[in-house]
DNA sequence: ATTTTTCTGTTGTTTTTGCAACAATTTTGT
DNA sequence: ACAAAATTGTTGCAAAAACAACAGAAAAAT
């Protein structure tokens, strides 16, 4: 997101009583949304942290997208399709403004600020939003469940260094990466034995 | 994309003079484009199919991204880091509108044609380029080269019905689900051999 | 038209991954 | 504070994928 993208001035313009922005709060656990007819509504993260969560035939748990602060989502993005339900989940607390639009383009009768809001940042924000699936993509394509853990430790290491904490647990990385959980401690058991990184859990360390 | 998206407006307001704007041809096999440095140019797809490409630390290339007419693409929407480069190669005759700016919110001086019409459409083509992204997400995200496969053909079946020749070679489908081609040729034996499917080459008919 | 190059399908072998089960640890809930 | 539930690391085994090599077919180049 470009530095001039001004967070303050977006968000003070939420508190809009345009009547097709609502601003709801989730706890931890609960579903935000689903996307399996298209209801045309979009959203955005305010605060807290989501994921975008499918299983597969297996009943293997996806997470196809990380949501964090002023991440967007909505059926309008994905291709729907009855074999693929995606359900947003709560992380932790979350604050999510849902906009229901009838045509995305069309400004509402009442020019509210959040609509000329929404226009003014719409491209930053969404440009945001495909470097980060793009990323994800150079991710997935890996083929070794080895490349995938360097590259994602490479993601976070550009912007926490050699030392850092995981934003998913072993677990949910392993569901993040799509691959098999007991795998991928292995691989990590390897990726320790061969001194490249220092791990306890959450905490990882990167010795190259 | 939008049905009202008038793709005959759009195009023609390309006849413009702006500076920034320039329309190149290219042939089969050349490059188009690298995302290495951050030149800020972001590319329009006039006519033609071009590849994404990179190279993983195996030699094995990876199609990033299929291109086709009016997809965009640019340096804009990937993270460069000196690890990955990433090639757009034309895989047939190619016209291609590349847009330098400084800022892409910024209108040029002379206010021109094409910059309307990009800000007109951007929400538009953006929007369609973002649920590519995720239907691909979707699709690498799958753990089984058959499981791949099938999704794939899904894909195409909803565009073609269950009869269709393949956009990619069977060498290319391979990287572009990133996996081992004679691996994913004994899976495309297994799913004959089942009766799932009927391929020759390129030509697939599904059974189901 | 002929040669060269690329693509395709196949198969044996090795490596990696998935699956299942388990104990130990940590977190969550009451 | 305690019990219950979830997470983690580990391992043996089975399944899948990668790798490598090859021959025949198709496509491209000359």
């Amino acid at each position: 997101m470009k530095d001039d993208f001004n967070i303050v001035e977006f968000t003070k313009e939420f508190s809009t009583n345009c009547s097709k922005v609502q601003i709801k709060n989730f706890e931890k656990g609960e579903t935000i949304t689903t996307f399996l007819v298209n209801r045309s509504q979009f959203c955005i993260l305010l605060s807290g942290t989501a994921d975008l969560v499918k299983y597969d035939y297996n009943g293997n748990k996806i997470i196809a997208e990380r949501f964090s602060q002023y991440s967007i989502f909505g059926e309008i993005f994905y291709n729907i399709n009855t074999n693929n339900e995606f359900i947003v989940e709560a992380k932790e607390k979350c604050q999510v403004l849902l906009y229901s639009y009838d045509d995305i383009n069309e400004k509402c009768k009442s020019n509210c600020k959040f609509h000329q809001t929404l226009v003014k940042y719409f491209p930053d924000i969404i440009i945001s939003k495909i470097t980060d699936l793009t990323s994800r993509i150079e991710l997935l394509s890996r083929r070794t469940t080895r490349d995938k853990l360097l590259g994602y430790f490479d993601l976070l290491s550009k912007q926490y260094g050699k030392s850092f904490t995981l934003p998913f647990s072993v677990t949910e990385l392993s569901n993040y990466l799509s691959v098999d959980r007991s795998s991928m401690s292995r691989e990590l058991a390897v990726l320790k034995s061969e001194k490249f990184i220092e791990q306890d859990r959450r905490k990882i360390k990167l010795l190259y």
